[in-house]
DNA sequence: GCGTCAAGGATTTTT
DNA sequence: TCCTTGACGC
């Protein structure tokens, strides 16, 4: 008899029922913080264990490398062995495995090279010059974005109606002239992967009844993020076997904009009639407050699944609001806060300020440096997306395929060897008119004597290179091929010549990918009969790697609300608690927006496991402009009970350097007849001084201490001071 | 080809 | 306000 022991005892009722239930279409609705990790990873080992399926036999699918990494080692861990044939990966990885295996079928050249969508916007900017379109009229992100959406839908070019509008119908041929660009080169963009793997099962029932008997049971994490193609895929692979596993929160749901379709996972529950769901309500996480005020916040959305989350865990610390003067008092409060937190013993890496938007980060960076407080900053630049790793890969690419133009185009003059714009450009029509890659079409203009000597030969010579080093590489070890392509390129040259310590850093980072590439272990993911370089490549695109700073380091944590889901911290600051802010000013209008912009702040609240500041400022400079802001609507729907005004200012003395309101202008724009330094009274607060004016009519607004009241902005429209000798 | 200047744009992000 | 991007000139 098998000890199940270990598999079921870590388990509430719930989770239990999750675990054990038999093969079906099965929806566990697993509210924040109450372990839906914990149960895709055991109902998993449970199927293997228990149940006897083989784990070639298991399909599980994420959407981060994060996620697919972190459940297959947990899965691993449970299991006491390697899971190798069960595949566990995202949903552009499984779909890039699926075409590399039936590239043929897929349509797709066996070379074929997946792009980011970096590369996508080049290609598109390229289609836009070719079809002498003005980017100003047809901004190349909104063509990216219009391309996107369609393949998100499964729609192709040739799917849509000739009839539209001019605009509709010039989206149309820029979309048509996209694929037959992407085509030629053997490209594939990410939404492109996920449409191709669903028209490679759809359009061969041989390859889909294959996977179809080969996987015996599905499971999908964040199933509220799937889009229309991903669900479709899902639905494909389980068709009627009734085998689909998902996990979920439809009050998570927050990634709508780029295409998640929330509806999914009420559709779910009509397509597959037989389903069981199950609500995960119990909450590892947070104190009750904080749960309660999140409950009370969300529950403002209409239509949803319903589900409240409770904890076990005391009350708690009620939820501190600070309202600010301006964007530089909070962030004094928020690293003030944070030093009592590090005086009390506390690690710096259990505090996270969390922001709507990146633009808000600096502030706080400011403070956090003066303070000699070491941070960390989610969301920059990626490892695989930075420059001179782009541009060695891009030769790498050419050596796996020659006519991936985008690589071409990269790194045809770079380094620099005396081809210009103006030869490209020469490429670019013979390639348009040919219908082939720059590549053939190089080829063609050399034999054809078509290129000025000089041209010709930096041209052949580029080649010569790429053509060389393919030669010269082949059959080496991953790394060493990496490395010489590096160096042969004349990339590290390049940069070292190149001024200063940017060039040093880039040459480390070129050295920092020779790591890489030793590193990389194919095997981990090599089922298929694919060469390393190919896998490594994939790889590069598909996983964009880590960003800069490791968190080895004991920091305090920067990020967008966004990027915070799916964490914890001890101490969460939400900052920037504003109308126009957050919730966004381009989410207030639309109710579906705005209903996501309130799952996101659920989301931010459900972060914190001890405490939860929420903060905003009663003036922000934004965009080069005082804003005077209404506390955002969300905190109006916390109640009061939860809720703890934080009053700091008749004690917070601000530093001079940090008070940019004195200046000379904003003192003469005051066309009233108050001055700093006049004393008023008023009705409720009674006699003070005025320290500071800003704004101007209606705005005008007035820093006083109040002599019985303290420190107070009021509005002198509203104020109705009274002047005093 | 590179450096400088001006204009425009500025949620949210993974793959 | 500030940063990125594109155009233009050396």
């Amino acid at each position: 008899m098998i000890d199940v022991t270990d598999l079921l005892d870590p388990l509430n009722d719930a989770q239990r029922q999750a675990v054990t239930a038999p093969s079906q279409a099965m929806l566990v609705l697993a509210g924040a913080g109450s372990g839906k990790t914990r149960v895709l990873v055991h109902r998993i080992v449970w199927q293997i264990q228990v149940q006897g399926v083989s784990p070639h036999g298991i399909l599980a699918v994420t959407f981060t490398n994060k996620a697919a990494r972190e459940m297959r080692g947990r899965i691993e861990e449970l299991l006491q062995r390697p899971t190798h044939n069960l595949w566990i990966g995202t949903f552009h990885g499984l779909a890039h495995r699926l075409l590399r295996r039936h590239a043929r079928q897929a349509k797709l050249p066996e070379t074929f090279q997946v792009m980011d969508s970096a590369d996508q916007l080049r290609v598109i900017k390229r289609i836009l010059q070719a079809l002498n379109l003005d980017e100003a009229k047809w901004p190349p992100k909104q063509v990216q974005w219009f391309i996107n959406a369609q393949k998100d839908e499964g729609v192709r070019a040739r799917h849509m109606p000739e009839t539209g509008d001019l605009y509709m119908r010039q989206m149309i041929a820029i979309y048509r002239a996209y694929e037959e660009l992407c085509d030629r080169s053997g490209l594939v963009d990410f939404a492109e992967l996920l449409l191709r793997a669903h028209e490679l099962l759809r359009d061969n029932p041989d390859v889909l009844s294959f996977y179809q008997e080969r996987f015996q049971q599905v499971h999908v994490d964040e199933f509220q993020d799937t889009n229309t193609i991903q669900y479709a895929w899902l639905r494909l692979l389980t068709q009627d076997k009734n085998n689909l596993f998902v996990v979920g929160d439809d009050d998570q749901s927050i990634y709508g904009w780029r295409g998640a379709r929330i509806e999914n996972i009420y559709s779910f529950q009509k397509h597959f009639p037989g389903h069981e769901v199950i609500k995960l309500e119990q909450n590892y996480r947070s104190t009750g407050n904080i749960l309660k005020a999140a409950n009370q916040v969300i529950a403002h959305n209409e239509g949803r699944l319903g589900k409240e989350l409770w904890t076990e865990a005391g009350e708690g610390e009620p939820i501190s609001l600070y309202a600010a003067f301006n964007e530089q008092d909070e962030a004094f409060f928020v690293i003030e806060r944070i030093r009592a937190w590090i005086k009390e013993g506390g690690a710096r890496a259990d505090t996270a300020i969390l922001y709507r938007s990146n633009a808000q980060s600096r502030q706080f960076e400011e403070r956090l440096v003066q303070a000699g407080i070491p941070y960390r900053v989610y969301g920059g630049l990626r490892f695989f997306e930075r420059a001179e790793i782009k541009n060695a890969l891009a030769y790498l690419r050419l050596i796996a395929n020659r006519d991936d133009d985008v690589s071409f185009e990269r790194v045809v003059n770079t380094p620099t060897r005396g081809i210009g714009a103006k030869t490209v450009d020469d490429l670019r029509v013979i390639a348009r008119d040919r219908g082939t890659s720059l590549w053939r079409a190089a080829r063609i203009m050399l034999e054809h004597g078509m290129l000025s000597a000089r041209a010709g030969n930096a041209l052949a010579g580029f080649m010569q290179l790429v053509d060389r080093m393919a030669a010269e590489t082949e059959g080496m070890e991953l790394f060493e091929q990496v490395k010489r392509t590096v160096e042969k390129s004349g990339l590290i040259e390049f940069y070292q010549n190149s001024k200063g310590e940017q060039g040093e850093e880039k040459v480390e980072n070129l050295e920092e990918l020779v790591n890489a590439a030793r590193l990389f272990d194919p095997a981990i993911d090599n089922e298929d009969n694919l060469g390393p370089l190919e896998l490594f490549l994939a790889h590069a695109a598909l996983e964009a790697g880590e960003m800069q700073g490791e968190d080895f380091d004991d920091c305090v944590q920067l990020m967008t609300l966004h990027s915070a889901k799916g964490l914890e911290f001890k101490v969460v600051f939400m900052v920037g608690m504003e109308e126009g802010l957050f919730p966004s000013l381009q989410s207030v209008e639309d109710p579906k927006r705005l209903e996501e912009e309130r799952r996101l702040c659920y989301v931010g609240m459900t972060r914190a496991m001890q405490t939860l500041y929420m903060t905003y400022a009663e003036s922000r400079r934004l965009y080069g402009r005082e804003n005077y802001p209404r506390p955002s609507r969300f905190l109006r729907e916390i109640p009061a009970e939860y809720l703890q005004e934080v009053r700091l200012r008749a004690q917070v003395s601000r530093p001079a350097a940090a008070t940019p309101l004195k200046t000379a202008a904003s003192a003469s724009l005051s066309v009233s007849q108050y001055k700093l330094g006049q004393r008023v009274s008023h009705a409720k607060f009674g006699e003070g001084v005025i320290l500071q004016l800003e704004g101007q009519g209606a705005q005008e607004r007035a820093q006083i201490n109040f002599k019985a009241a303290g420190v107070k902005w009021l509005m002198l429209a509203y104020a109705g001071l009274a002047a005093l000798p």
